[in-house]
RNA sequence: GGAGACGUGGCCGAGUGGUCGAAGGCGCUCCCCUGCUAAGGGAGUAUGGGUCAAAAGCCCAUCGAGGGUUCGAAUCCCUUCGUCUCCGCCA
């Protein structure tokens, strides 16, 4: 959500960050109907101030017993009545526009994020680790396993048709040896705070971090009005919804580990084999309320977090900053992680780390206690770190041997009851 | 799922149609008094919005949320969310 006194202050500004993204100017049409409407509520407003005082004077003469003067009064609140009715409908209406403008317009990016159209000009920042040299054909990690009888979509598929998997035996292990080993990081290391949050929201916690109104089509809605949550860290942000927090309390780092649900629409076709793009994944993720002036250092700090796990695990990365094209809706800098993939010889997303500003936290009403009777509201973060599922695609990939066992990279042995090496 | 009770300002708590943005208490802020300690006295103390260059002022809205009845609603009605009690069911 934007801040209409701050568009009203630099509209230029406002549209020449939104042109960076890709969009028309916005200003001057939100401007006119926020003009529309503070003219119309005058109007609402005085005729509400003439019932009201009229109102008092009915009583005033009621007790009076004048009656006349009653019924006189009467007549006149009616016509205020008409006004009221008349233009506080056309108020609310017009208010709903600019509700809707406002709400479906994606976050400002920093000045100095990249410029561009797509993923094409994304930036790369660094990277860590070479890609794996395996001296032999890798294969990929579905057929990896397949083979070890661990990870089954055809069964998955009965029952959920495509885009699910059944994993079991030690690549069930793994999938929680990962969640648990990644936990233990961000919760005894990095000061994250675990919490086990609702996956099911309603639409007003969605609309709070950016997902409604705009990206339904990728949701999963009950028939009770609950979404299944597509990361956790709509359930994490939205714990400071409605909230003044004290600002001795931030930063405030939260983690969990939860399945996401995603609808993919619009992703036919891609990756359509393999765990890379699922309906249901467990992710780790992270989430930082901070003061306003802390969050681009939070910003680094998050992503070193992530990092960390794929160092520990010595996986290959890189860093990509988003350009301005390739940005989320709510976002105004984002780094994504990306793990190198033997089969498909290049780095693919396994981590998202965002600086949201204070977008999420004006959409839910987050504030933190600036000062005596000044109220600000929040800057909100949030990262993965980092989706479990990749990271098991990443770990078998990246440590598979020739004859298709696994070994088990040496951080998560103790998570594997000692185990060194999956196989069949 | 059935029956019932409740939801008021930072907190507690009064308030069943009018002069209530809301008594009283606690807390907090400022001032006074008191040579310590304890206590006492006075004033102030919600949020969002409109108007204004700005401030003051004025005005509007807000008593969980949304709608309705009424000239007028914290108070009556409906819906909804939440909390609590009893019963049922259940991992």
């Amino acid at each position: 959500m934007h801040d209409i006194k701050a568009i009203r202050e630099n509209p230029a500004e406002y549209d020449a960050l939104w042109a960076k993204r890709g969009l028309e100017p916005q200003s001057k049409r939100i401007l006119d109907q926020d003009k529309l409407i503070r003219k119309a509520m005058q109007v609402v407003q005085e005729a509400e101030a003439a019932r009201n005082k009229s109102s008092k004077l009915i009583g005033q003469a009621m007790a009076k017993g004048d009656k006349e003067e009653a019924e006189r009064l009467k007549t006149e609140v009616a016509g205020a009545k008409n006004v009221i009715a008349a233009m506080g409908a056309q108020v609310d209406s017009e208010k709903g526009q600019l509700q809707k403008l406002l709400s479906e317009l994606p976050n400002v990016p920093f000045e100095d994020v990249p410029e561009g159209e797509d993923e094409d000009s994304n930036v790369e920042l660094h990277t860590w680790g070479e890609p794996t040299k395996l001296g032999f054909e890798p294969k990929d990690h579905a057929d990896l396993g397949e083979a070890l009888g661990m990870m089954d979509f055809e069964t998955a598929a009965k029952m959920s048709g495509s885009r699910f998997v059944v994993l079991s035996g030690l690549l069930s292990r793994l999938d929680r040896a990962l969640a648990a080993f990644m936990l233990d990081i961000q919760t005894g290391e990095h000061g994250y705070v675990e919490h086990t949050p609702p996956f099911l929201v309603w639409d007003k916690a969605l609309y709070g971090t950016g997902q409604l109104p705009k990206f339904e089509e990728d949701l999963y809605k009950t028939t009770a009005d609950h979404y299944l949550i597509p990361t956790a860290e709509v359930s994490l942000t939205n714990i400071v919804r409605e909230t003044i927090v004290a600002s001795e309390t931030l930063p405030r780092r939260m983690t969990a580990h939860t399945p996401c649900f995603r609808s993919e629409a619009g992703s036919a076709g891609r990756d359509t084999t393999g765990m890379i793009r699922q309906h249901q994944f467990n992710k780790v993720e992270l989430v930082s309320i901070v003061k306003p002036e802390d969050s681009e250092a939070e910003h680094k700090r998050m992503l070193g977090c992530a990092e960390e796990v794929l160092k520990r695990l010595e996986l290959p990365y890189r860093v990509v900053e988003l350009c301005t094209g390739d940005l989320g809706f709510g976002a105004r800098r984002t780094f994504d992680i990306e793990v190198w993939l033997p089969s498909q010889d290049t780095y693919r997303e396994i981590s998202s780390c965002s600086n949201c500003g204070d977008f999420q936290a004006r959409r839910m009403n987050a504030r933190y206690k600036f000062a005596e009777k000044d109220n600000r509201f929040v800057h909100t973060l949030n990262g993965s770190g980092l989706a479990v599922g990749r990271t098991l695609v990443a770990v078998l990939e990246n440590y598979q041997n020739e004859d298709g066992s696994i070994t088990v990279p040496k951080a998560l042995v103790p998570y594997m009851g000692g185990i060194e090496v999956i196989s069949a």
